[in-house]
DNA sequence: CATTCAGTTGACAACGTTGTCCAGGCCCTA
DNA sequence: TAGGGCCTGGACAACGTTGTCAACTGAATG
């Protein structure tokens, strides 16, 4: 085999294009770009010439070229937060389901709930030139994307608003599912009641508070600044803030736990105390229903979420015109059990 | 309605280019290219007129176009089962962070287990010449890849071995880890063991099954059709093979689950009936141990899992040549109680 | 028979980027 | 001052595809 490998680089591995095919097929390169899309106005005999070729090559089409020249790449960028996160699972799969729907392909990363790592990433697919974006922000500054939306990337952030632009939102109402749910708490009979959060920088986060002062303020119960307790949702944080709660001057009898890792780090310090303790957690886990108790929640609908940003994203991409709207999903309140423990008397 | 496009087409939005950054700047194409890409030879001060160009018209390079000049794309795809499945939330992170560590994006979606959808999608993930692949397959004639992989694209298989081609594949020691597991409930004192798997056309459930004769003849111990049930993993019918198994003539005192989602179902069953029966579940959950009992799992590291698939992939890409390798990752008994639970007797 | 027409086909120029190569300008030395 | 080298910058072609448009075929029409 004299393969006199001098070429520079190996560009795909020298992959057949539609001139090779042609000139295999004995016709022009035209002709077999009009039967690799199936545009009409070939003979079957020619038509059949060209498959031949296509087949005895190996072809296939170069999107990147084809991209180039049509200007629509048929993808979507997808940024979330982070890829193992349970939570987040159905989200991706719901969006790919409607972007699958709509022939487009999907590009995902996640930011780990670094702003910048957020920016990077939303860039270098905008450098893609994704046709849309579907963002969980972690920043709060998305004045970066101005010059993409304005070139004409549909953007639609979801699970917390952008920062500082106008831009298409959906989002779960954190505000009355954590009030809801700590009222669930209240209507049990509990008065000092805990609350475990994430970074109040984050938007939900930020929410999930408002709702557990309001449905306080609603009952017209008093607060404590000893039984709130915000920050990372780190495991060895939120097993101290919760020891420290439960084992303050004004211990509290129920804790409202802000999300799902909390939850779970909340659920493994009570098992471990003997004194039952009431817990509602924000978000659904999948095996909340086998604990004992079982695990009361407020569920959000993640597909839900990402079926809707996705949605919208589509509408954009098919033209839709109008102004940057925000979308609120309700959430559900499960009782199994945890949530309905009677506050603990001496 | 006879839709006549009269516009030409959006382009992106009209972007702008390195030739209006030229322009702008009062410089050459290549001298764009040039600070763009970093290159030396130029001075600061023609650097700078470039830098204030781009800024100013918020100019960021067209990835598609690079890519049909350089010939790499930077990124790789990965084809799982399932994007919503927790199993895949840590394999796919692992991917993605090796990804960004080189540098490369990922593009992803599932097959949900239908060959004809892996295909689809492997072979769009082709046409967009990513770099490399990384498959859970879901088909078992991977033959339709062979041109790809002539061509150059790297591909290595995980959790599964590709079918009828020769190919990197890394997995867990599905055979070893059902083995084990079966043991145990045979080591303390288990005599009539049930398995319930996934169909048997896929490679870990057929393992898995393999592992589970073995444990029994290993022992001396005989097996009984009745005790083995393949098939969906739907809750329904896991719930008729449990049940049918543990009202049979010949009662199981003992459950060995083929993966995560048949666990789930096994788990709600058995906290229904009285009678204490014994579990071990292949895969481990995130609640598993907040569970009553805790539940015994055989554990395989999915993080690891997709390290391992994406090291060797970009191994490739930076030119291994070897021959393509099996890769097996051990799993690792937890005992957490529900496996240590003795047989039953009346 | 000349003419039109519909249906096929291919030549060619983009798309936006990067690699190659050459032209100047500068500084240095002899 | 001439010759050499180095540095900077730009013209140009390519990458593989698709849109445009004109040329060709054979048949149908006048």
């Amino acid at each position: 085999m004299a393969e006199t490998e001098s070429r520079p680089e190996l560009r795909y591995g020298n992959r057949p294009t539609m001139k090779d095919v042609a000139a295999r097929a004995g016709v022009g390169l035209k002709t077999v770009s009009r039967v690799v899309n199936g545009e009409p106005g070939v003979t079957p005999d020619t038509e059949q010439r060209v498959q031949e070729a296509i087949e005895a090559l190996g072809f296939r089409r170069n999107d990147s070229a084809r991209v180039l020249r049509k200007g629509r790449t048929a993808s979507i960028g997808l940024v979330l937060e982070d890829l193992a996160d349970p939570f987040y699972g159905p989200l991706n799969r719901a969006v790919e389901e409607v972007a699958r729907a709509h022939g487009a392909l999907l590009i995902n990363g996640s930011s780990a709930e670094d702003p910048a790592r957020e920016q990077e990433l939303v860039l270098a697919l905008c450098a893609r030139r994704v046709d849309g974006l579907i963002v969980i922000p972690a920043g709060d500054d998305h004045r970066y994307l101005e010059p993409e939306i304005a070139a004409g990337v549909a953007t639609v952030f979801v699970d917390r608003p952008a920062g500082r632009i106008d831009a298409d939102v959906v989002l779960s109402d954190s505000f009355g599912g954590a009030r809801e749910g700590v009222a669930h708490l209240i209507a049990h009979g509990h008065r000092r009641i805990g609350f475990i959060g994430d970074q109040p920088r984050i938007h939900t986060a930020a929410e999930r508070l408002r709702g557990y002062y309001a449905a306080m303020e609603d009952a017209g119960l008093a607060t404590d600044d000893a039984w709130v307790s915000l920050g990372s949702t780190a495991p060895e944080r939120v097993r101290d803030a919760v020891t420290a709660m439960l084992d303050g001057p004004r211990p509290v009898t129920a804790v409202f736990a802000g999300n799902n890792r909390v939850t779970v780090t909340v659920v493994r310090v009570l098992a471990g105390r003997e004194r039952p303790v009431a817990l509602v957690g924000f978000d659904d886990l999948e095996l909340a229903d086998l604990l004992r108790p079982g695990l009361t929640v407020v569920a959000q609908d993640a597909a839900r979420l990402g079926r809707a940003a996705a949605d919208r994203l589509f509408r954009r991409l098919d033209g839709a015109n109008d102004a940057p709207a925000r979308t609120e999903l309700p959430t559900r309140l499960i009782a199994r059990g945890s949530g309905e423990i009677p506050p603990w008397t001496p």
